[in-house]
RNA sequence: GCCGACGUAGCUCAGUGGUAGAGCAGCGGUUUCGUAAACCGCAGGUCGUGGGUUCAAAUCCCACUGUCGGCUCCA
């Protein structure tokens, strides 16, 4: 190192620096460390920011070399893969045209252009085959600035390639890159408009997989092209995508829609209509044990239940603003003696009404609506999923109406709440603080005010959040939570909104002590969400095998001959004495067909009487986990599933 | 709504131009049993709906409808 004058200096993760000659790429740094570390090498974070192999440093850079297998360079790899995928398709297809094809979680996409083709899912396995022989050929992945942007520009217009053309034409003063396929001579077989980073070659892809084709538009936008897009995934290590794949068919079993079958739990009908759900019995008894939770934690948290109509004439919805900007949502009218009424699709005007009913003084705040509402609102037919997604359901929603000195207290109620109820359904869960979007209504002061209180109230119990930029809605800024599954899928939880539109729309306001009137602050907030979803979302969550207290059947006995029938009906009788769902089984059936019936069906707890048990006031217990917990006295047992079910286990 | 795939008995699925099948569930009988499937029998389908091609259609074509995977939005 003698050219330390003209040289440069970066540090390394160590805290150690590293002398280079001025001009060095992230390569030379590797090599200078050591051969092995450069054979490995697949791209860098310098200064927190992924760059590829062959990028420049600069004095004073930090600089963290990845080697393949490095978690932080799965994004470099899949960028990559996907840029395999299109060259492949594109071998295949020559009159394929390329959009664009970003990472995602757990893997990655690329949307084409087809003209007269279709994709299979037999392509995709030639797809496949054919990126192998890309991966085998090593190519080196070669990031090339644009010398000409302009001659470019017209190159990918000869080629047809519009996408790349409209695209180029955007980025045209950013000093645009092409990423450049080069085989083993350095010609150049394939090329695409990137920004990058990518891996220095192939080779070192080695385990991906094609998982799914399907539709979508170019630039997400319905008016454009329709684009065919793969969506894929890819991972350093064999095991790591068997590990993937796994996960995904764990997804599959815990499917909620396949589990409804298995445990009968909910249906929908042709002869009824698409995304308007049927609870049967069994998911009707968990909503109402759930309902019944929340009804009781929210009369704690000081709300007063309300119940309100659900249809009502266009005019609510004129004033509420709701036609106008969520007509596309509302069904049509219905002419009710010559007036247009519509279903609802929202609460808040009726609790507004409510609240409008008289004249409100400050003492009367805050005043706490709660309605677990049932709304109707239109879905496009091709986004209806399961429960998860559908035409009617029930919010469990509640308005607040307060004075501004009281909202941060209210927003901190609000999330005592949440994080009671989210623990006890076993979500973990993350919080996001929504800001201002462009497009909004209200003045700065109102927006500071109310996004002020979400964050002051977040910071005040120490919640841990992350600012979701202009992620608000129009007319309200919000806190988001997140939930997590058992198996670490995100679910739109719990939101809070502070309303800075309806209180003005509506005229809702309060006499304050001052005795002059002012206008009250509204605040929107969903714990569970809708009903539908969440029993959806819970189903998945537990993958049917609901904690006791949720369980539709909680205890099943089964009586192992005829003669310990009347056995049986005791210990059924002592148990709904302390309402236990309990059952008795005494089918014509062995007991092994019994137990097994029961283990599928989910059934916490079977309890096997015959001689011994009716002789000895007991009970022989099998746990639907634990299997065989041996003979306990029936009372023992009866107070141990009651205090179980008391502490929502 | 758009792109693609799919729709056979309550469920899971076989059947690709020549008389609609299996397992489970259901029903009837026998069995009275000790911790995940006893045995025998019976019944069950206008092959999503409508139209077309053909001597003949679950099978090929068209339309509609629903479901599934996505696109957009969201509880």
């Amino acid at each position: 190192m003698s050219k330390v004058e003209t040289g440069i200096t970066v540090n390394l993760p160590d805290g150690s620096k590293f002398s280079l000659d001025g001009g060095a790429t992230v390569a030379d740094l590797a090599k200078s460390i050591a051969e092995g570390l450069y054979r490995k090498a697949v791209g860098a974070l310098i200064n927190g920011e992924l760059k590829d192999l062959y990028t420049a440093l600069s004095d004073g850079d930090t600089v963290r070399i990845l080697t393949a297998e490095d978690p932080s360079a799965l994004e470099l790899l899949r960028h990559s893969t996907a840029h395999v995928m299109a060259e492949a398709v594109q071998r295949l297809f020559p009159q394929a045209k390329i959009a664009i094809g970003p990472t995602i979680t757990d893997g990655f996409y690329y949307d084409f252009e087809i003209p007269e083709h279709s994709l299979s899912l037999e392509d995709l396995s030639k797809i496949e085959e054919e990126m192998k022989r890309i991966v085998k050929e090593n190519q080196r992945i070669v990031r090339h600035q644009i010398p000409n942007v302009d001659q470019q520009i017209s190159d990918f217009r000869s080629a047809g390639e519009k996408f790349k053309v409209e695209l180029l034409e955007e980025h045209k003063n950013e000093s645009p890159t092409l990423y450049l396929m080069q085989d083993k001579d350095g010609k150049t077989v394939w090329n695409d408009l990137c920004r990058g980073p990518h891996l220095p070659a192939t080779g070192v892809i080695k385990a991906f997989k094609l998982l799914k084709v399907s539709g979508a538009y170019w630039r997400g936008d319905e008016k454009r092209e329709q684009l065919q897009r793969i969506y894929a995934t890819a991972w350093w290590k064999a095991t790591d995508l068997e590990e993937y794949l796994h996960k995904l068919e764990e997804a599959e079993r815990r499917d909620h829609r396949k589990l409804s079958k298995q445990l009968d739990l909910f249906s929908v009908h042709d002869e009824v209509g698409p995304g308007l759900i049927f609870w049967h019995p069994n998911l009707a008894t968990i909503r109402n044990v759930i309902e019944d939770f929340w009804r009781d934690t929210h009369r704690k948290s000081g709300y007063q239940f309300v119940f309100t109509p659900h249809i009502a004439s266009e005019k609510l919805y004129e004033i509420s603003g709701h036609l106008q900007s969520y007509g596309e949502n509302m069904y049509s009218a219905m002419d009710i003696d010559g007036q247009p009424y519509r279903a609802k699709p929202m609460n808040c005007p009726g609790h507004i009404m409510i609240y409008k009913s008289r004249l409100r003084s400050y003492r009367d705040l805050p005043l706490r609506l709660a309605e677990l509402g049932t709304v109707y609102r239109y879905e496009r037919s091709g986004v209806l999923h399961g429960m998860l997604r559908v035409r009617g359901f029930t919010q469990d929603d509640s308005h607040i109406f307060c004075t501004p000195s009281q909202l941060e207290d209210e927003i901190n109620g609000i999330l005592d709440l949440v994080e009671f109820m989210m623990k006890t359904f076993g979500y973990t869960y993350k919080a996001y603080l929504a800001t201002r979007p462009e497009k909004s209504l209200g003045t700065d002061e109102e927006w500071a005010m109310a996004t002020g209180a979400l964050e002051a109230a977040l910071k005040s119990r120490g919640m841990e959040y992350e600012v979701d930029e202009g992620g608000g809605v129009f007319y309200a800024p919000k806190i988001d939570i997140k939930l997590y599954d058992a198996i670490g899928r995100e679910w739109q939880g719990p939101t809070v909104q502070v309303d800075l539109n309806l209180p003005q729309r509506f005229d809702v306001t309060y006499i304050g002590e001052d005795g002059e009137r002012h206008q009250a602050i509204m605040l929107h907030r969903v714990v569970l969400g809708s009903m539908e979803r969440f029993c959806g979302g819970l189903i998945e969550h537990y993958a049917g095998v609901f904690p006791t207290w949720l369980a539709p059947v909680q205890a099943i006995v089964l009586p192992i001959a005829d003669r310990h029938r009347e056995y049986a009906l005791t210990a059924l009788a002592k148990l709904q004495a302390r309402d236990v769902r309990a059952t008795v089984d005494d089918k014509s059936e062995t007991v092994n067909y019994r137990i097994r019936e029961a283990q599928m069906q989910q059934v916490p707890y079977m309890l096997i009487v015959g001689d011994k048990e009716a002789a000895d006031g007991s009970v022989s217990v099998r746990h639907r986990r634990d299997g065989d917990l041996g003979m306990v006295k029936l009372d023992d047992f009866v107070e141990r599933i009651a205090a179980e079910i008391k502490e929502r286990q």
